[in-house]
DNA sequence: CTGAAAGCGCTAACAT
DNA sequence: ATGTTAGCGCTTTCAG
C-alpha cells in the first residue's frame, strides 16, 4: 500500500480570495471592499489589496459571485436559427451594448422546436440569465415559458405578441412602411402592383400586406387577389423563386412587385432573369429590410430600410435599465420605429 | 421602534432544493441524488422527489451547482464583429451541437478591439465558461489571453496560430483550393489572371495568395506584379470595389480576376458593372468561401466552396471531448478541410 | 477602517 | 437507501 497521498503545497489552482487575501496581509472581507468600493479602504490597504492581485493574477470567480449576488451579468438572446443574416446588426448592437455594460450575451436559436424551447426555457429557469431578448418573431410555446411567472424581464424584438403585456417590445412601422412602398410604386406609374407575402402566420408580413392594400385602396386601384401571393413559408429566396413562377405564368404579368422582404425579392429576381426577363426594363421589383446586399446587388434593390441596429441598441439599453431595477417590475416601453423608403435601380417610372 | 421584522412564511422566491426536500418528506441530499442518479433511490422516493418538484416548479439553480462542480455547461466563441453573415453557418452548427449537448453558447465579438478582448479575457478567467472558440482569424493580444496558463481548452477556427500549441485547430486548404481556382481559370483559356488578396495580414489570405502564385508558375505563366491587386483591410465589398478601380484604370486589363473572397468579388462586380463592363463577357470573375449569395448573384459566382457548417460541427464535437476529459489535458486535434470548386456563371472560357 | 462569521444553493463524502 | 455535514468562493451584515 503507497502512504496517504500528501496534499501538494501550491495546487496551483485558480486563485481564490483567499489567496489574495492572505498575501495583502488582509481579510477576504477587505480584498471584497476594495475590490467593490475602493474609498472604503485606506489608501494602504487598497495598494496592497491590488498588488496582491496583480501577482496573483486573481479573477473573482463569477458562479460564486452569482449565487451571492443572484445575478449573472448575462442576457439571452433567442434567435429562430434561419435567414440569420438578417439578424447578424442585431446581434452585432445588442453585443455592443451589453458588453459594453458587462453582460455577457448568451445565444440561442430556437428554430421553431419545441424542445429546444424547453431547453432555454429551462436556463431562464435556472437563473442562468438576468434578461431575455426574444427575436424570434413569436413566443416559445413550451409552458414553462408561458405559464411560468417571468422572474427576469423579457423583451420582443421586431415582432409584438398581442394578448401578452410584462414585455418592452421594439419593432418596425410595418403597415406604414408597405404603404409608403405601394405609394411610391403607384407613384411611378405603376396600377398592375403584385405583393410577395410574407409567411401567412407572421404578424409583420401581415402588417405589410395590410399597409399594400391601404395604398391600392387610396389610390382607387381595385383589390385584384391573383396579384397577392401568399404561400411563402420563410422570409427566403425560396419564396421568391416560387412567386417568380407564378409571375411568369402570368397571363397579364404585373407591372411591378413588391416582396415582403429582400431575400425574397432577390429570389425573385434570379428566377425571372432566367427566363430573360430583367428588373427594372421588363419588371419593378421592391424589397423590405434594406439588408446588406440590396445595395449591392445587381440590379441594387429599392427597398424600405428598417434599423435593425437600433432596435438592437435600444432594447439593450431598456434590458439594462430594467435589470438594474432589481426585482421591481420596471415599466416596459412599446418603441415603433419608423422605416426608411430607399430608391435604388430596381423599381422604375413606368413609360 | 418597530418590532423585529417576521420572517415571511413564503418568500414566493425562487424554489430550492431545500422546498422541494422539505415537501418530498426527504434531505436535500435525496433530491440531489434522484436527479443525478436516478437508480440509485427506491422507486417511491423517486417518485415522491419527481412529484413535489413538478408542484414546486423546481428548476436547480445554475450559480450554485456551477460553484460546486467548477464547470458552467458554457462555451464561449469569439468572432471578429464584422462581415458576420460569413459566420453564420459556422455559428448556427456551434450552436446546434452544443446546445444539443447541454451547453450554453456565449458569443463575443472582438471588433479588432483590446479593451473587448481584455473584457472576455476575464470572462475566461473568472471561470465563466469550460471553453473558448476563436473564430476571430487571430490570437487576442492581451497579454491576459497569451501571457496567461489556459485553464480551458481553447480551439482556433478558420486560421492557424504558427508558434502555438495546445489548441485544436479547424481550418480549410486555402493554398490548395486557390491553386485549384486559378489551375481553373488557366484550364479556361485565361492566362492575365488578377488576384484581388486578403489583408495583408492575414494567413488566409497570405494562403491564398501562395496558391495562385503556384498555378501560374506551375504553368508557366509568368508572375505580373501588377496583376496581384494588395491593400484590402478586409474580406469586404469595399476591397473589391478597390480593385475594381485598378482593373477599369489598367492599360490591358486582365481578363480573369481571382478575388479571395466572395464579398470581394461582389463589390468588385458592381463595381465595374457601373463602368459597363460584365462579367463574364467582358471578365471573368471567381471568388472564395461561397457564401449564401453566391448562387443567388447575378451573375451567380464561381467559387471555392468553404465547408463552414462543418468546421462549426467538427470544432464542436473536438471542444465536447476535451472539456469532458475534466482538467486531464486531452490531446488537440488538427484538421484542415478541403474545399470544392463551384462552377456557376461568372467565368467562362476565354474565346 | 477592518475582521469574523454567516450563508447563497448545491453536491459529495461520510455515516448510519 | 438515506441523512448529516462540510464546503465550493464570494459578499455582507455585524462587531470592534
Amino acid at each position: 500500500m503507497a502512504e496517504a497521498p500528501v496534499k501538494p503545497p501550491a495546487v496551483r489552482g485558480p486563485v481564490t480570495i483567499q489567496d489574495v487575501a492572505r498575501r495583502a496581509g488582509v481579510s477576504t472581507a477587505t480584498v471584497s471592499r476594495a475590490l467593490a468600493m475602493p474609498d472604503r479602504v485606506t489608501d494602504a490597504t487598497r495598494e496592497a489589496v491590488f498588488a496582491a492581485i496583480r501577482e496573483t493574477g486573481y479573477t473573482p470567480n463569477a458562479a460564486a459571485r452569482n449565487l451571492r449576488a443572484k445575478t449573472t451579468k448575462m442576457v439571452l438572446v433567442l434567435l429562430p436559427g434561419i435567414g440569420n443574416s438578417f439578424f447578424t446588426p442585431i446581434l452585432n448592437a445588442l453585443e455592443e451594448v451589453f458588453s459594453e455594460a458587462g453582460y455577457g450575451v448568451l445565444i440561442g436559436y430556437t428554430r421553431q422546436d419545441r424542445s429546444r424551447e424547453t431547453h432555454y426555457a429551462r436556463v431562464i429557469r435556472a437563473g442562468q440569465v438576468d434578461g431575455v431578448l426574444l427575436v424570434t418573431g413569436h413566443l416559445p410555446r413550451d409552458e414553462e415559458f408561458t405559464h411560468f411567472p417571468y422572474t427576469v424581464p423579457v423583451s420582443l424584438l421586431l415582432s409584438e405578441m398581442p394578448g401578452y403585456s410584462g414585455f418592452s417590445v421594439f419593432d418596425v412601422e410595418n403597415r406604414a412602411a408597405a404603404r409608403t412602398m405601394t405609394d411610391y410604386l403607384i407613384g411611378l406609374g405603376h396600377r398592375r402592383i403584385a405583393h410577395i407575402a410574407g409567411p401567412t402566420l407572421n404578424p409583420e408580413a401581415n402588417e405589410r400586406m395590410a399597409g399594400y392594400r391601404e395604398a391600392l385602396a387610396a389610390a382607387g386601384i381595385p383589390f385584384d387577389p391573383g396579384l397577392l401571393w401568399t404561400g411563402a413559408t420563410n422570409f427566403d429566396f425560396a419564396s421568391g423563386e416560387a412567386a417568380a413562377r407564378r409571375f411568369l405564368d402570368s397571363t397579364e404579368r404585373p407591372t411591378a412587385v413588391f416582396a415582403a422582404a429582400d431575400e425574397i425579392a432577390f429570389g425573385f429576381l434570379r428566377a425571372i432573369r432566367s427566363a430573360g426577363v430583367v428588373a427594372p426594363r421588363d419588371v419593378s421589383v421592391a424589397g423590405f429590410d434594406d439588408t446588406e446586399y440590396a445595395f449591392h446587388y445587381d440590379p441594387a434593390l429599392t427597398t424600405m430600410h428598417q434599423p435593425r441596429a437600433e432596435i438592437g441598441r435600444r432594447s439593450a439599453e431598456d434590458m439594462l435599465r430594467r435589470m438594474r431595477a432589481g426585482g421591481d417590475p420596471e415599466p416596459t416601453v412599446r418603441v415603433r420605429l419608423p422605416c426608411a423608403l430607399v430608391i435604388r435601380e430596381s423599381a422604375r417610372r413606368l413609360d
